[in-house]
RNA sequence: GUGCCCGUAGCUCAAUUGGAUAGAGCACCAGCCUUCUAAGCUGGGGGUUACAGGUUCGAUCCCUGUCGGGCACGCCA
């Protein structure tokens, strides 16, 4: 039988029935023909509902018209029978010789099996985790970067053309906290010990950083520390620190005292926390094409000019000595300021200037992978792009709940500032990356989710990465044990020898895998792929302990082999997509 | 208080976005290694989809209300 390159059963289905329809009613009045898959075999197995959708225009019985569109369907090789079924659904089966049929395409397209054309090659910008360098990432950040580093995976697999992105928060006033905390502790390495504020970074690291410092230039950035307090209220050395006005107070001390060697610190302290950033998120399979500034925005202007845009165009307005956006006009609760009374521009307004200028990159769409604690966010980004005549439907946001550990049944405490809680890294050294990458896409990412320690780590049964890694290294072990051991004699095998249950089911399955990594890509939702991984190891699984492999019989020997290849393929295209290894064995 | 999200088996979650008898894993019970890896398989019990209405051929999904949980409501980022 010949087929087209990429056969896809569903849209071919699709066009049977639509071709069907059109002798019943205007091709323009027919509704988009929906394909479903079944959920049991008796249903055949593709399932569509358009009888009953045309039901209503048509006024006629589902069954009636479902009946019509039967008698009316072209003949097709790949279409074993059609039938009525329930309330009108119409029930397509493929021909075995199809699923058989499909075994070779899977093999010819090897790593390259999944893929599509949805996407149509447009310009698409993913950016995710974004996380402030003043401090290691936390198991939150964690899950942003899979799901980022994954859902970027999978719009790639779908067509198209993807740039994975980093917003680097460099400027502004965290950074000159973490640059503070750094220089307090550096102090108190030569000798110098001014009250530390609480709501400084205090975090271990810091001093590390502080260390670093001193063992390059000893006490060279001492100059004169005891200035730091001044302006201070008396006795802060009694009560400590904790005021944002005292921190500032100190922040422009700090660069008083430390002039052009201010400078020097916070530029340190950046890099030493981006490299930092950027080798965890290495380790854990997560890269980017784009580390992007938020400082460059403000040093070529672009963050003024974006403002000056709003002004030109009527909605900033001066109040209270402060310039206002009025996001209310396009569906914000309140207005926003973008520059302050102080003059200084708001982060708002460097996120303006930021998400203006992924525009003027020529970006067809872009997603940004939000925490979900900034969706009163949306409105007023959105409506900033739209008062600057940008379409705000290319921005998505996809928001991400927290995750919460849990260990021995309780949860694990987590609190930034105090400097308590769960790294990534540590994760990743306590359970390992394949784990916590498969972990953290297991659930829909607007869903909270709840983070097993104990049941990531486990090296058993219970754990569902090895479970769909156990499938592949199955598959792995039977062919190292394969005697002539050439897959290549696989290519033109003859797959009608294919005919269990089982083993028309795992072909099915094997058929609906590109299907699966288009509705990720549509849906934002990498969860279907592990979903899906777990139900194909599991028919494998099923299928490895029912049946030999490696019989006497050539011809048997090579369809069943060709079959586990293909499983073999898809298993490492799918954990490959989540960032997953597939190990030969385990 | 206002806005957004959520509530599905004992626990953690799915459900092709309005489709057929709501499905998996864990936990629990009973079996399967002389055979390609038992990190596996087979069988079993378990549900008024928080609750009350509404919309229609059909609702876990859409609308209204109630109860319960989370998040956000700065000239912070």
């Amino acid at each position: 039988m010949n087929l087209p390159d990429q056969p896809n059963f569903k849209t071919h289905f699709a066009d049977l029935l639509r071709q069907a329809a059109s002798t019943l009613i205007e091709p323009d009045a027919l509704p988009r023909i929906e394909m479903a898959r079944t959920k049991q075999a008796s249903h055949g197995d593709y399932s569509c509902n358009i009888a009953m959708q045309l039901a209503k225009p048509l006024r006629k019985n589902p069954r009636e018209i479902a009946s019509l569109l039967i008698e009316a369907i072209p003949d097709s090789p790949l279409l074993e029978k059609v039938e009525v079924a329930g309330a009108g659904f119409i029930n397509l089966f493929l021909t075995h010789a199809a699923k058989q049929t499909f075994l070779q395409y899977v093999l010819k397209k090897g790593k390259t099996f999944g893929t599509g054309h949805y996407g149509q090659g447009k310009k698409i910008q993913v950016e995710f985790v974004s996380a402030n360098p003043t401090g290691p990432l936390h198991v939150g950040h964690g899950r942003g970067a899979a799901l980022g580093a994954s859902l970027a995976n999978i719009l790639a697999a779908a067509g198209f053309c993807v740039t994975r992105e980093y917003y680097v928060n460099d400027a502004g006033r965290q950074m000159d906290i973490l640059t503070l905390s750094a220089w307090l502790r550096y102090l108190e390495l030569n000798g110098i010990h001014l009250p530390f504020p609480e709501n400084a970074y205090q975090g271990d690291y810091v001093k590390v950083m502080a260390q670093l410092i001193q063992q390059a230039h000893a006490e060279r950035y001492v100059h004169q520390a005891d200035l730091l307090l001044d302006g201070l209220d008396e006795n802060v050395t009694d009560e400590g620190i904790n005021t944002d006005l005292q921190l500032d107070r100190m922040i422009a001390n700090a660069k008083q005292i430390l002039g052009e060697d201010y400078a020097y610190i916070h530029n340190f302290v950046l890099t030493e926390q981006l490299g930092d950033c950027r080798n965890d998120l290495m380790e854990f399979g997560v890269t980017f094409d784009t580390w992007f500034s938020e400082q460059s925005l403000f040093d070529n202007g672009f963050v003024a000019h974006a403002v000056k845009m709003l002004e030109e165009r009527g909605f900033l307005y001066q109040q209270d000595g402060a310039a206002w956006f009025r996001s209310t006009k396009f569906g914000d609760e309140k207005d926003r300021v973008v520059q302050r009374e102080n003059g200084q521009f708001t982060y708002f307004a460097s996120d303006i200037a930021y998400h203006l200028n992924k525009f003027e990159r020529g970006f067809e769409q872009v997603i940004n992978i939000w925490g979900a604690d900034h969706h009163g966010y949306i409105a007023r980004v959105k409506g900033a792009l739209q008062a600057l005549e940008q379409d705000p439907n290319k921005l998505e946001i996809a928001l991400v709940q927290f995750a919460v550990l849990y260990r021995d049944g309780k949860k694990a405490p987590m609190s930034t500032r105090s400097g308590e809680f769960v790294t990534l890294r540590e994760l990743r050294e306590e359970v390992g990356k394949d784990a916590a990458r498969f972990f953290y896409v297991m659930r829909k990412s607007d869903q909270h989710l709840d983070f097993d320690l104990d049941l990531a780590k486990s090296e058993s049964n219970e754990n569902p990465v090895y479970y769909v890694q156990y499938a592949h290294a199955r598959v792995c072990s039977v062919l190292a044990q394969w005697e002539e051991g050439d897959i290549s004699m696989l290519a033109d095998v003859n797959a009608e020898l294919l005919t269990s249950p089982a083993e028309l089911g795992l072909l099915q399955k094997i058929i609906d895998f590109p299907d699966i990594v288009e509705a990720a890509a549509k849906e934002f939702a990498p969860h279907l792929i592990a979903f899906y991984l777990r139900e194909l190891a599991s028919e494998f699984h099923s299928y490895y302990n029912s049946t030999r492999f490696l019989v006497p019989e050539e011809s048997l020997q090579h369809a069943r082999l060709s079959l586990i290849v293909a499983i073999q393929k898809v298993l490492q295209n799918g954990l490959n997509l989540l960032g997953v290894n597939a190990p030969e064995k385990m």
